[in-house]
DNA sequence: AACGATTATTTGTATGACAATTGATTTTTA
DNA sequence: TAAAAATCAATTGTCATACAAATAATCGTT
């Protein structure tokens, strides 16, 4: 019986993530997503993930599962496990979406995020003043008061998440659900990204409230305008971090 | 030996659902999307499963870490599996959409579907007429000379996916690549809806032709525009099953 | 009533055995 | 020789069992 060494890849002792199935799902997943293991091409078998992690087979199995549920891979008896061409992968799952960005150029990940948001955010905004109910106006308003009772920016990740997650469930349509991660993770490297040079963005909070007036006065047209200007100062934000050189204090407009 | 036939003709592939805990993960992903089971709600455990189809709990296990991986469940020991809160599904996973689809009312769902091709599908144009590279119009004029030799409307659906996943691809974005299944969904129940009583409708082909003049000519507006006027008379083709009364003829003006 | 120890239940992990599938190889046969 | 059939071998798929770990529920003591 061969000696059965520790497990070699990160322990995360802090994060809840202890089970081994769990690490080992996110030890394979970030290896594909990084390109170790490329589209079409096989994987270790389960065995040998096994020896590599000092695991049993059962739990490789389980995590294997895991990834074919992401679309990562697929499993056949007799040949193994074969990571699935890019666009069958879930990206919008989030574990999937953190290992991608892990693995990628942040400026690129927010390029191509405020690239999607633009497309979606305008027409959102639209939607959500023409389609939200009652109730849902209460979230909207209740993140942006959250945003002002911040007292870093690091603070107001949080309620500006919200605030956009609140924008997405007002338009009562629950196929548009999923590309709530994306502005998650976009806010949240956002933030890694200005946090550095831009101690607190108040400029961005009176450009929110214009967003929720015009949901609010049920103005489709006014919202969607009020959401573009918000994504363009957003977009100022990205390119003054692009240029390290400069002190990054641009877009200070308050309305 | 039993007569076993020659089969030398394609065989046809049958896929997995042969697998114990494929089948597991279908019949379990089934009742939550229909509802069987309400998020925040309790699971049987593992060996009740087990016991109700038969199954060891092994394979049990294996069927809830696929749901797991599409966000439908979490797992917590002595607790059991609890069904997540419906934003963090991954509904744009395969199976989750194809499970919700058999769950939920066929027109409701393409007008959802519509709703969001409506917000992305222009934007998609005008990004893939600006960014796309050269060899990426191939994809796109060999889907639409497939639309044009398609014999059939059933024919048609296959290469229509695949023209606005060329579309798609060209953008050059891979976050937006999880859109695709929308798309594929969408077209495949707009067939079952409109082929029982449009046999085929000619009228899409000068349409699509007009987006791939104008993502050809690198003009974005024009690529734009000619998406909103497809989007609409897919959307007057669903407004005609709408009415089953009414012959469903509309929208026969070709370009 | 509060709090700590105990218990019971459920998931998590390990192991070993065997079945099923199928790519690769070898043998048979036309 | 070439095609078809039989065989082999590697890998995932399934099962049964045992035990570990976590934790909700219970009980007992103060």
């Amino acid at each position: 019986m061969p000696s059965r060494k520790p497990a070699s890849f990160t322990k995360p002792k802090k994060l809840p993530n202890h089970k081994v199935h769990t690490r080992l799902a996110q030890a394979i997943g970030e290896r594909i997503l990084s390109g170790v293991y490329l589209p079409g091409s096989l994987l270790p078998n389960e065995a040998e993930w096994g020896a590599m992690f000092g695991a049993s087979r059962t739990a490789v199995r389980e995590a294997i599962k895991t990834l074919n549920g992401k679309g990562l891979l697929v499993s056949r008896t007799k040949v193994g496990s074969r990571v699935e061409p890019r666009d069958r992968w879930n990206l919008l799952d989030r574990d999937v979406l953190a290992w991608h960005c892990a693995a990628m150029d942040r400026r690129a990940f927010l390029q191509s995020a405020q690239e999607v948001r633009k497309l979606l955010e305008p027409g959102i905004a639209e939607l959500a003043a023409t389609k939200h109910s009652p109730g849902q106006l209460a979230r909207l308003t209740a993140a942006l008061e959250g945003m002002r009772q911040a007292k870093t920016a690091g603070e107001m990740v949080e309620p500006d998440v919200q605030f956009h997650l609140a924008l997405l469930a007002a338009t009562n349509n629950e196929l548009l659900a999923p590309f709530g991660i994306i502005i998650e993770q976009a806010l949240a490297n956002l933030f890694d990204y200005t946090s550095r040079h831009n101690p607190k963005p108040l400029s961005v909070i009176p450009l929110h409230a214009n967003v929720a007036a015009a949901v609010a006065a049920s103005d489709g047209a006014k919202a969607r305008h009020a959401v573009m200007i918000l994504l363009e100062d957003t977009d100022a934000i990205i390119a003054a971090g692009q240029q390290p050189g400069r002190p990054a204090k641009m877009a200070l407009k308050p309305a």
